[in-house]
RNA sequence: GCCGAUAUAGCUCAGUUGGUAGAGCAGCUGAUUUGUAAUCAGCCGGUCGGCGGUUCGAGUCCGUCUAUCGGCUCCA
């Protein structure tokens, strides 16, 4: 007899050799037909794996984060088997479970899977789902395993096995289809009811753009055909926030086949938002004590040999420009650093001129592969609102918490409530890819980690994410579909300083090193913009939206009314225009809430007669009436309250 | 860059087995002078992404280039 302690703390004497599933089915028979996997002590096992010593047993559903990746994780192994047998020869990759639904890699030889494929792929899963197939746990010697995979001629396989040591290698089978496999996985695949292939894709062998690219095939399943059907349409609801869609309707930005592909143009609404955002920053440096500089777009080839960045990036750069007759080599500008590097050798520098602070919105171009670009997140010409802060080491940690500051001002003020911190250091096998030494790379990580820890912000380590010359701090925010992207970066550098040989004069009258800190709090103004619209879905907060507020006179008689009150919010700072249009009042204000106008005021007779405007607020409706400078008020208001800091 | 898909009017999209392009919205003109999500009528608008090929004939089939979309790789 065995004893089995349950979440709940009560503790049950079974037989050795239960199963979850059983414990679950002396609970409620409702239950065991929705258990997926259970935690074992402190492991994930199938729920049908026998528990032979005395343990702490958890069950796993379709509510938990547990449960849905065992099923979703089952789900590759289904899929996989469906495509084994629909396309006899494929040989299997690695197929795990994602956040949303599951994939597999797979090698078709010269056969290819579009879209087309994908009903016949989701009926044969079905058709094999519904015979209530298991997924049988089977301990393999490695011997015996590398000999399988070399009968069935599968080399992926067979790489993954050589790796792994003997005595820990399993094998799951389902129907025909065998598959290496730690698991966990459900007791059968009776549970699932709704296949779909969401996409294919090419991926490379292990993430090794130099091997093989193999066919990935995403998908996802659900316990019912109905949770299906809402995910597909919150997947719809999503592209509805797309930013390139609202970038397009409201008019902010677009791409021009002739300009080139990853240089956006900025439509006078787009540059007016960007403007808006440019202005609040500035005030909030000028506040923190940052000067702006500015620089121009090229550089001198020199200027990047000394950075190193020539070294890391100039086979993957814009070839440079050439003057032609002295055949001089400029760089377009591919980051604003080195630059500011010079501006702090214009004169000499003494301790008390530390912390210098330098911001430029800084314009620079890089070349980016023509298969990443994407909307405004991932471009090749953009703005960084870029600044480097020169101080020194005692310093470091103060000017460090002073940028997290701005950042969190920022993403308070824009509703970011969502984001991630992560902590990017230098991969610790593959010290070639950095410049600079060892000890210095030390202090800067233990630097950021000690800021970390102190804020107590919670960031997540990952190595191998640092810049070339020094580890970061990254802000992370997901767009509509999920994917992340790295808005505001802090990164600590004393490399720069070493190479441009920057130096203060201490109050020991020695010379001293400064420590360089690079941050852009919205990273570029285009991915900001960007993950902005996506985080609003075009509603921008009232102090960001390019027109405030539409005036809508009932007819052309009230047009000098409607100038009236337009004149007093301007002269009040509030953006509004007047739909002249000889165009209905339900028309006009259609149109307003198409274009997702904050406010819309209806002038007519009674508001004419009494000064007063009957305001209707985007999403809201009619709000009644106001006198106007009453209604200025309560703008104003909302606004002060929204960057309040 | 790699794998796969897509490209028709300013926008969103139709266009059968190859037979000389169509709708709605937008725009322009006119009428209408309007009270909380689409007033009516007329008109304008296209090298069917570019180039090349097959064919008596190509928006439609083939090749190639460009751009876009979904991933992979990359991201100073």
């Amino acid at each position: 007899m065995i004893n089995i302690t349950l979440p709940d703390g009560s503790v049950h004497q079974h037989e050795s050799g239960i199963t979850a599933l059983e414990i679950a089915l002396g609970i409620s028979e409702g239950l065991a037909r929705n258990v997926l996997a259970a935690k074992v002590n402190d492991e994930i096992w199938d729920a049908t794996r026998p528990i032979t010593s005395d343990s702490r047993v958890k069950l796993y559903t379709w509510s938990d984060t547990e449960g849905k990746a065992a099923m979703w994780h089952s789900s590759a192994h289904l899929m996989a088997a469906a495509v084994e047998i629909l396309y006899p020869g494929a040989k299997f990759g690695i197929g795990p479970n994602i956040e949303n639904g599951f994939y597999y890699d797979i090698d078709l030889g010269d056969r290819v899977i579009t879209d087309a494929d994908f009903p016949v792929i989701e009926a044969k899963m079905k058709e094999l789902a519904k015979q209530k197939l298991g997924f049988v746990r089977k301990e393999v010697s490695k011997a015996e395993a590398l000999k399988h995979f070399e009968d069935k001629g599968d080399e992926y396989k067979l790489e993954l096995i050589s790796e792994l040591e003997d005595g820990t290698i399993t094998f799951y089978q389902t129907e025909n289809f065998v598959d290496l496999c730690r698991g966990p996985h459900m007791p059968n695949t009776a549970f699932l009811k709704a296949f779909k292939i969401l996409s294919v894709a090419g991926a490379y062998w292990r993430g090794d753009e130099k091997r093989k690219q193999l066919t990935r095939l995403y998908g996802i399943t659900f316990p019912k055909a109905k949770d299906l059907t809402e995910y597909l349409e919150l997947l719809e609801e999503a592209k509805k926030r797309d930013h390139r869609k609202l970038g397009k309707e409201l008019e902010l930005f677009a791409f021009s086949q002739r300009v080139g592909q990853g240089l956006p143009l900025w439509l006078p609404k787009g540059t007016q938002l960007r403007e808006l955002l440019e202005n609040y920053l500035k005030k909030v440096q000028r506040k923190a004590g940052y000067q702006q500089v500015m620089c121009p777009h090229i550089g001198n080839v020199e200027l990047y040999k000394t950075s190193g960045h020539y070294q890391k990036y100039g086979e993957d750069s814009f070839k440079p420009i050439q003057t032609p007759v002295e055949g001089e080599e400029f760089f377009l500008k591919p980051m604003n650093c080195p630059h500011h590097c010079e501006i702090y050798k214009v004169s000499p520098k003494s301790y008390k001129d530390l912390p210098l602070r330098l911001a430029e919105f800084g314009t620079v171009y890089r070349y980016e592969q023509s298969g990443e670009l994407h909307g405004l997140t991932r471009v090749r010409g953009f703005t960084q609102d870029d600044a480097h802060i020169f101080c020194t080491p005692d310093q470091l940690k103060d000017e460090f918490k002073g940028v997290i500051k701005i950042v969190m001002q920022i993403f308070k003020a824009l509703d970011f409530k969502e984001f991630i911190t992560q902590i990017s250091l230098r991969d610790p096998n593959n010290k070639e890819k950095y410049i600079g030494s060892d000890e210095v790379w030390e202090k800067s990580e233990r630097a950021i980690i000690e800021v970390d820890q102190e804020e107590g912000l919670n960031g997540v380590v990952e190595y191998g994410e640092a810049a070339f010359y020094g580890p970061k701090m990254d802000f992370m925010v997901k767009d509509a579909l999920g994917r992340k992207w790295q808005l505001g970066t802090i990164q600590v550098d004393y490399n720069l300083p070493e190479r441009f040989e920057l130096e203060y004069v201490g109050s020991d009258n020695e010379k001293h090193r400064p420590v360089m800190i690079h941050r852009a709090p919205f990273g570029s103004m285009e991915r900001f913009v960007a993950v902005l619209i996506e985080h609003c879905a075009g509603n921008f907060p009232l102090w960001l939206t390019p027109n405030q507020i539409m005036i809508l006179p009932i007819s052309e008689k009230y047009q000098k009314y409607a100038e009236k009150v337009l004149n007093l919010l301007n002269n009040s700072d509030l953006r509004a225009r007047i739909d002249e249009r000889s165009e209905k009042t339900g028309r006009k204000i259609r149109d307003a809430e198409m274009q997702k106008t904050p406010y819309m005021l209806i002038v007519g007779e009674k508001e004419e007669l009494d000064g007063s405007v009957s305001i209707r607020r985007h999403g809201e409706g009619d709000l009644g009436s106001m006198q106007i400078d009453e209604f200025i008020k309560m703008l104003n208001n909302e606004i002060a309250e929204l960057i309040a800091e």
